[in-house]
DNA sequence: CCCAGCACGGTAAACGTTTACAGCGAGTTT
DNA sequence: AAACTCGCTGTAAACGTTTACCGTGCTGGG
């Protein structure tokens, strides 16, 4: 491990100032005969580019953090898969950072850009606070955060549509004849929970169907607690004939349970999981999930911030990105395990945000 | 996004000198009086660290990086979980790298390491080339390698066992009464590849079953290969009782392969995975899995790497985890779906390399 | 034959820290 | 009262690059 070699080192050897070796080594126009020695010199040394004394000069790390609640969840797995080769192609490396959805770690992690260790930031909080709200404003590098912020925020944005996505799934259900459709949902406080919940309610409405207390049951994103949900459900006697659940971790716990009591899936209960992670596909019954395209949506966070690197003044925006159902056995039975729908091909960039831009005032 | 402070902005408006300054900051000691100014300059004018230019000065970049073939890869996945918080709790940041198992890709990363950006790496190859081997000799940052390199060689590693893990799967089922136990391997190019082809051999002389090359297929390690090597099996009518895969994506393959042939999963064929996924858990029936200690292996690895970060001069160490098999329904029925085996506390640490140091030569 | 123009390359400053060293004033010792 | 110690602080160099600026020597035009 011994000290390498520095331009000071190959300028020596080349018999040259360390301007031209910089300059060899960056491409700019230099003359044949010094490159030619420079690159030796170099070639013989193993030199190797500092990329910290470079980045120091340069202003620019060529690195980009990506900030998410749990590495372990699938849905931010599927995230890290496509920001990773977009950012490696543009040049960058990335620094994974993992919070466990604690908000003073987010916050930590907005702070630390003010040290400069990277170019940029892709933020995937699971709650978003003021203090979320003041740091990314205020932030000393370019943030893009997946997931939703309030309307006029000014910061490049990428959602999902869990309303839709509900809709579709309880549209699904509805065709196929189910009327008591309940409801397994994560945290209310949560950005995804709140907008489920209330996407739910949206949805039985304009099919007509009532809302029933009694059939919704709220926990947390994983599969021990959709099991613990399905359960008390179930023995409540509720009577359900279907199941919309937040999460696919949820509604995997839910299957457990059902089979455990007896219960056929799809005959008896049908089953809608949320997210489309690799478990839905895996799982048996296969699991009809809605897809809110966590892939799309990391990579489209991925472009975002490199256009935004790339200009630093252009206006923020907003990419929204539209969920798919994905039918599979838990709702349609093993005859329909046909093909996976394909996504259609780019998301839509809506313009800027909307709202005043000054706070408060009606001017 | 203003150009932020530096200790000399703080040194100005707090009337000291910048050496001063960066004193007070790095705890040294220093009058209460300077203290204050310069902290509560530092605190108006939000001062937070360069840490490029520390790195620059300090030749510590406080990261550390891991390369694996796939982040898709959940065995990997299970790495980074335990690694990530390790390095963290030390203040080290992660970079990830995904080298798809290009060999040019890996010694880019290797060479990479030249430039200084982390102070030591974590590589998981999926094959280990001389190319790997002479790069790692030469390594201008410590490197811990996760998976076999031969014997002799000077790096800290971790290694799973394979070999044991494969013979725990074949004792289990020749224990439950199978005597015609099919394998579902990978790549034998690769290192779990050949060295799990090698031990099935072993383990089924070791119990007295012949060897039948019309039972084995070779493949790669995704789900596809694995329900397309079931499929050969099967219909070359091979007549099996269980089925040994190389990895929980070849199970899952096999399992769809065998619902859909109406084969009954364990009675009419057991079948066992390796790894111990997630999704062995999720799938249905529940997969019996050999679990390599992904989890373990990656906190192992961690801790290796950070141990040598403190002592540069330290003999390289070898860890080796054991396997645990996990029975789970598809062996042994929806019964025993008894609870998780519980892994035995730290995996044993054994001393240095064998094999003499000079590579040639007898002396 | 002189000088403008040009291609090239060297000197030095800068990026934002850390730190060795020296300076300085206030006690303490002889 | 000179010399010395001690606690604190400031000056400056260093980490390894990039780059603005200037100097040199050559070419060609008048």
């Amino acid at each position: 491990m011994a000290e390498g070699p520095t331009i000071n080192t190959i300028a020596e050897r080349a018999g040259v100032s360390i301007a031209s070796v910089s300059r060899v080594l960056n491409g700019l126009p230099t003359r044949q005969e010094t490159v030619r020695k420079v690159l030796t010199a170099a070639e013989e040394l193993g030199y190797v580019r500092n990329a910290v004394a470079r980045s120091l000069k340069s202003r620019r790390t060529h690195q980009v953090a990506f900030a998410m609640a749990d590495i372990g969840n699938p849905v931010y797995l599927a995230m890290v898969r496509q920001i990773q080769p977009v950012l490696k192609a543009a040049g960058y490396r990335l620094v994974l950072h993992s919070t466990d959805a604690i908000v003073a770690d987010e916050i930590d992690v907005l702070h630390s850009l003010g040290e400069r260790y990277v170019d940029g930031l892709i933020m995937s909080p699971l709650r978003v606070t003021d203090e979320h709200l003041k740091m990314i404003a205020t932030a000393r590098a370019p943030v893009v955060i997946i997931g939703s912020v309030p309307d006029g925020t000014r910061v490049d944005n990428v959602r999902a549509d869990s309303r839709t996505g509900v809709r579709l799934a309880i549209d699904h259900l509805h065709a196929l004849g189910r009327r008591r459709i309940g409801f397994l949902n994560g945290p209310l406080d949560t950005v995804p929970g709140a907008a489920r919940a209330a996407a739910y309610r949206e949805a039985l409405k304009e099919r007509g169907l009532p809302y029933d207390e009694g059939i919704v049951e709220v926990g947390d994103f994983y599969r021990a607690a959709g099991a613990r949900a399905a359960r008390a459900l179930l023995d409540r006697a509720a009577g359900v004939d279907a199941l919309m659940c937040a999460n696919d971790l949820i509604a995997l716990g839910a299957l457990d349970v059902l089979r455990a009591a007896g219960l056929r899936v799809p005959e008896d209960v049908a089953v809608v999981g949320m997210d489309d992670t690799d478990l839905a596909a895996a799982s048996w019954p296969s699991l009809t999930s809605v897809s809110l395209g966590s892939a799309e949506r990391g990579k489209a966070a991925a472009e975002l911030l490199l256009d935004r690197l790339n200009d630093m003044d252009r206006e923020p925006r907003l990419v929204t990105v539209p969920p798919v159902l994905v039918v599979r056995a838990s709702t349609a039975g093993e005859a329909a395990a046909g093909p996976v729908p394909v996504r259609q091909a780019v998301p839509v960039q809506t313009a800027p945000q909307s709202s005043p831009q000054s706070k408060g005032g009606t001017p």
